[in-house]
DNA sequence: GGGTATTAAT
């Protein structure tokens, strides 16, 4: 019988479904229908509960609600309660349909405020959950303990301290303070607005505490980074979850704490993917590389067999993913570990894992770092979605290689294709105009970035036009933008003008710039070098050891260069004058082989940047120890052509081994790629795509 | 009938 009614009401419901439509539930005419005499329906709610849940289209819950309207059944409370549920949980019911409806029902309830709340919060308007709340309190009805803790939420949202307090004060006035949920999202909503004093204040009131109190008040020291009482918190815990030891390697990895998130990795006893991750990206971000690849290696069980670290990550079998791989890359990233890169590509190919805005972006950026310009060209066209920073990552990257027009190629197209630069695109770019000393060009980029595209200039872009300034040779104009900048110049814009006083012998700005420098910063040794070239390319030997004094007394200690060369999946290094290689007997032999070759090119040694007071034949024989020559040579012995031989310097390449490199090329006919801390040098045939600027 | 928190990456 009751079956029977319902469905009869559902098929004339469907009469009413266009006229609901069209008329937009105009007022008039449904209260009219409203008013209409009604037959007292005595169906059962579960009834009407399992036809909403039926629902699959707009059309079917039309139905019902007309009919609902029509009978007045939407006067009885729990109905209407039932209907308002269901509306606010259809994925296709529209929020304003759902607040229209409930504009109708005159017998509403705490329980339809809430859910409208609910609504409005999961709908991206938590503002809409205030005005109802006072609407709500206006119409005499009670909040009940079910609505503080949305409500709470919704200050979360909007990380709104202020009304987070105001909540509180009703809640406390109310007394609903003692409700768990209550003070949990309190705890929370605190946390997140980084209030830790008002979050303390709820969290210590003596009254029962769960795990999600526990976890709310430490994820707020970790959002900080406040380690003292994030330890105290998480040693305090009843029951340490997974989630809140990550929490911890992760806040250890932010705070430089890398041996804290080792011993606490170990400790656990039970990990899972976010774990190692986290623990990858602390190694990442500490400048631990090595580590970060080898706890990789180690986690999936392929490559080289290393330490402690496999025996372990055999038991545990997590299969690494997205955010793991973003970490590891980054780390061939930084150390030029092509070969381990490429690996790490092929595994995302075998195991069809998606490449992500971010993931593709690291990738290009690795790439890039290793001179792989094409390889990162594929990636960046193979990828679907592209985010500002993959714009930027190609941007940058082009222009770090030598490739300025085609770096300032993609910024127009990046413009092309409706992506708004921002901060650091601007660095690229300005950076694409410094390495080929476009002078006109780079300033106008400036002046677009500022009026253009409204963004202000950093320190860094500052640092990038001085740069281009006195590289060009236009040191009045560089000093003058450097005095003018708003902000004060950090030791990097200082240090740029520095170089180029000392790459146009300007040695009276040089000194007041290099000493004003090295006031700046006692302990870099980079200045120091450089102001102690200037004089003795000068032949001011006086000065010279005066500032060798200098750096004996402030105890600076001239970073040796370091040379990285990759060879069958294994980094190699050297250091200027080193004689420790196993294969040192080989090495030495091509030195002599390539001096001889190098005489016949017509090379001389550029003397010039020796820092120390020793003959010409002394010189030659340092210079020709530099770290990338013999990093060359081990190369021109391991690497077989047609690979280039790809090598990473911490320190700028200098003069006379740009030289060489170039005439080495052409001698022995190979592709050789040096990364230094600036920007990349292929040489070929005899020619470097510096163009010999830099 | 309905309400809370939580971790990894450019």
């Amino acid at each position: 019988m009751v079956w029977r009614q319902i469905q009869r009401w559902v098929c004339e419901g469907k009469r009413y479904v266009n006229f609901l439509k069209s008329n937009h539930l105009s007022y008039a005419r449904i209260s009219s229908l409203i008013h209409k005499p009604t037959f007292k329906p005595t169906i059962d709610l579960s009834i009407l509960e399992f036809h909403l849940n039926k629902c699959q289209h707009i059309n079917q819950f039309n139905q019902i609600l007309s009919q609902m309207l029509l009978t007045g059944f939407i006067r009885e409370t729990y109905a209407a309660s039932r209907l308002i549920k269901f509306s606010t949980h259809f994925p296709f019911i529209h929020i304003d349909y759902t607040r229209r409806i409930f504009n109708f029902i005159e017998n509403t309830n705490c329980f339809m405020w809430n859910m409208m709340i609910r609504a409005y919060i999961q709908t991206n308007s938590p503002h809409f959950a205030f005005t109802l709340y006072k609407s709500m309190l206006s119409n005499y009805l009670g909040a009940d303990n079910y609505t503080y803790p949305l409500l709470i939420q919704a200050c979360s949202i909007r990380r709104s301290e202020w009304e987070a307090k105001q909540v509180h004060n009703h809640v406390l006035k109310l007394g609903f303070d003692s409700d768990v949920y209550v003070r949990n999202t309190l705890i929370n909503c605190f946390s997140v607005c980084s209030n830790m004093t008002d979050a303390r204040r709820v969290f210590d009131e003596n009254s029962i505490l769960d795990s999600v109190s526990w976890n709310s008040i430490l994820a707020g020291y970790v959002q900080i980074g406040n380690v003292e009482e994030a330890k105290h918190i998480y040693h305090q815990m009843p029951e340490r979850s997974i989630i809140a030891s990550n929490s911890m390697i992760v806040l250890f990895g932010i705070k430089g704490l890398v041996v804290e998130a080792c011993k606490l990795f170990d400790a656990m006893l039970e990990k899972d993917m976010v774990t190692w991750s986290a623990l990858i990206a602390c190694f990442q971000q500490n400048e631990m590389f090595e580590e970060a690849i080898r706890t990789f290696v180690g986690m999936h069980k392929i490559g080289v067999m290393v330490d402690e670290v496999v025996a372990e990550m055999q038991m545990s079998g997590f299969k690494p993913d997205e955010a793991t791989l973003v970490s590891v890359i980054s780390a061939c990233a930084r150390l030029a570990a092509l070969e381990q890169g490429k690996w790490v590509h092929a595994y995302i190919k075998k195991n069809g894992l998606t490449i992500n805005v971010i993931l593709g972006t690291t990738l290009i950026d690795m790439y890039m770092k290793c001179g792989c310009v094409e390889t990162a060209l594929e990636v960046f066209y193979g990828m679907i979605e592209k985010g500002v920073s993959t714009w930027n990552a190609l941007i940058l990257g082009l222009a770090m290689n030598g490739l300025v027009e085609s770096s300032l190629d993609m910024f127009s197209n990046m413009k092309k294709c409706h992506v708004t630069p921002n901060e650091i695109t601007f660095v690229g770019v300005l950076g694409a105009c410094r390495h080929m000393g476009l002078v006109d060009e780079g300033q106008h980029h400036f002046h677009s970035m500022i009026h253009d595209h409204k963004i202000q200039p950093n320190v860094k872009h500052y640092g990038c036009m001085v740069d281009l300034l006195g590289r060009a040779g236009k040191l009045q104009e560089a000093e003058e933008l450097l005095n003018r900048m708003p902000m004060t110049p950090d030791v990097a814009t200082w240090g740029a003008l520095l170089g180029a006083c000392k790459k146009h012998g300007d040695s009276e700005m040089g000194k007041r710039v290099g000493r004003k420098l090295i006031e700046l910063q006692p302990d870099h040794d980079g200045f120091h070098v450089l102001l102690s070239n200037i004089y003795a390319s000068k032949g001011k030997w006086d000065d010279v050891l005066e500032i060798r004094g200098m750096m004996t007394k402030h105890r600076v200690l001239k970073i040796p260069g370091c040379s990285m060369i990759e060879a069958n999946g294994v980094i190699h290094e050297f250091l200027a004058g080193d004689k420790t290689h196993p294969n040192m007997d080989a090495i030495e032999d091509m030195l002599v082989e390539m001096a001889m070759k190098l005489k016949l090119e017509g090379y001389t040694p550029d003397t010039n940047e020796v820092l120390l007071d020793v003959d010409e034949e002394e010189k030659e024989s340092t210079l020709f120890r530099h770290s990338e020559k013999l990093a060359i040579a081990f190369g021109l012995i391991n690497i077989s052509p047609p690979t280039p031989i790809r090598i990473m310097k911490n320190l700028r390449i200098c003069n006379d081994c740009h030289t060489a490199a170039k005439l080495i090329s052409k001698a022995f006919c190979r592709k050789i790629v040096v990364r230094d801390r600036h920007r990349f040098h292929h040489f070929e045939q005899g020619f470097c795509s510096c163009k010999d600027y830099w």
